[in-house]
DNA sequence: TTATTTTCTAAGCACTCGCTTATAGTAGGC
DNA sequence: GCCTACTATAAGCGAGTGCTTAGAAAATAA
């Protein structure tokens, strides 16, 4: 779970629903172009009504950063099926991993664009966060290798490139006949199936 | 070219400068996240120094974001080698496009990053030159289909993931051993034979 | 109920925003 | 030389910025 057990996120109803708002906000305009007031208008509030629940604009983003960042980590985990084999584990956590992107858009846009308005610390928190997200891919990476299932000249570069991948899907989704998370997850196994050259 | 045959972007010298300097400044906040003022003060420039050469804020993210589009359609143009086969064409187009996304990874964030911030009109043109860009490597996957060297399911999905691969180069480079343009290259040259099955 | 804590608002502070205006400096053509 | 066109500046306008404070309202606990 992501709710309690960091005092990162607060609990509170409220506290959720200025997260929701701010991410729609910083979606369309971004972190430096969304104002505070204008995060509290979606909501009918009043602009002060953030800083009951964040300290300031920065520790909303934070916020948001964070459990996007546990959110998605959780589904990669989720996804995973230890006890199946390197090819079947990695369709099913790309296809997922794929799907979140999509499902999720705005948060995921957020989340992984506007890292860099971080003061440094938090920074280095998401950091570590998506450092165990890409580490489950790349374990399975390499167990495919070591039981000949891929053929991968280099692991880290197809790791780096499944996950930009998927990170990237925020960036235009939807587009044409990829309008929905069904369809992208399938299209995403099927190209990490060929990115680590599995056969088939 | 880029410079003349529209009147987008000032020939000027310091006009140069001041795109120079505000691709320095929005890769690291962001449009809405930097100011007039500071783009004018990596200059050492006045806070009004801008404003002979663009209209507006926005008018100076126009003119970036046309050049470097217009740049990369060049980039993946002169890339191309319209006689060989499918799988060269490739090749070159890919290893360049990524390249050039490596060499130019800040103008590459600003110009593919910061597109909300355009005037709809001016975001239209953007998405044209961009269009005409994919559709220079879409024309090549379908001529390698067609002579059967290449295996795809989804020419429109596979034309997706190569663009968005190269795309999102920016969004971390460099990262690990992928920290020079060569390396980037080579890299996204293999990952595209991959992508669309190239017989090798 | 009353007492306590939490959530929100009205008002506003010190500062910054994009942009305008009026003017000064400067480079090149004649 | 001098005119013209361009490039820059100083000063400042109206509006908006993140955030603070004091206190009202609302929810929760006793």
């Amino acid at each position: 779970m992501s709710t309690p057990k960091n005092a990162v996120i607060s609990g509170s109803k409220a506290a959720a629903r200025m997260r929701e708002a701010a991410i729609d906000a910083f979606a369309e305009t971004g972190y430096g172009g969304t104002t505070t007031r204008q995060i509290a208008a979606r909501l009918d509030m009043s602009p002060a009504a953030m800083y009951p629940h964040y300290k300031s604009k920065e520790e909303l983003l934070y916020a948001i950063a964070y459990e996007g960042h546990d959110s998605a980590l959780q589904v990669v985990l989720g996804a995973d099926i230890p006890e199946a084999d390197a090819t079947t584990r990695l369709t099913s956590i790309i296809g997922r991993f794929a799907q979140w992107q999509a499902e999720h858009h705005s948060r995921a846009r957020v989340v992984q664009y506007e890292l860099a308005a971080l003061e440094p610390n938090h920074y280095r928190v998401i950091t570590g966060v998506r450092r165990r997200t890409t580490q489950v891919v790349r374990d399975v990476v390499d167990i495919g290798i070591a039981t000949g299932e891929f053929t991968v000249p280099d692991a880290e570069g197809v790791t780096l490139a499944l996950m930009s991948l998927c990170v990237d899907i925020c960036r235009w989704y939807p587009s044409g006949r990829y309008n929905n998370p069904e369809a992208i997850s399938s299209l995403y196994a099927d190209l990490a199936l060929r990115l680590v050259g599995a056969v088939r």
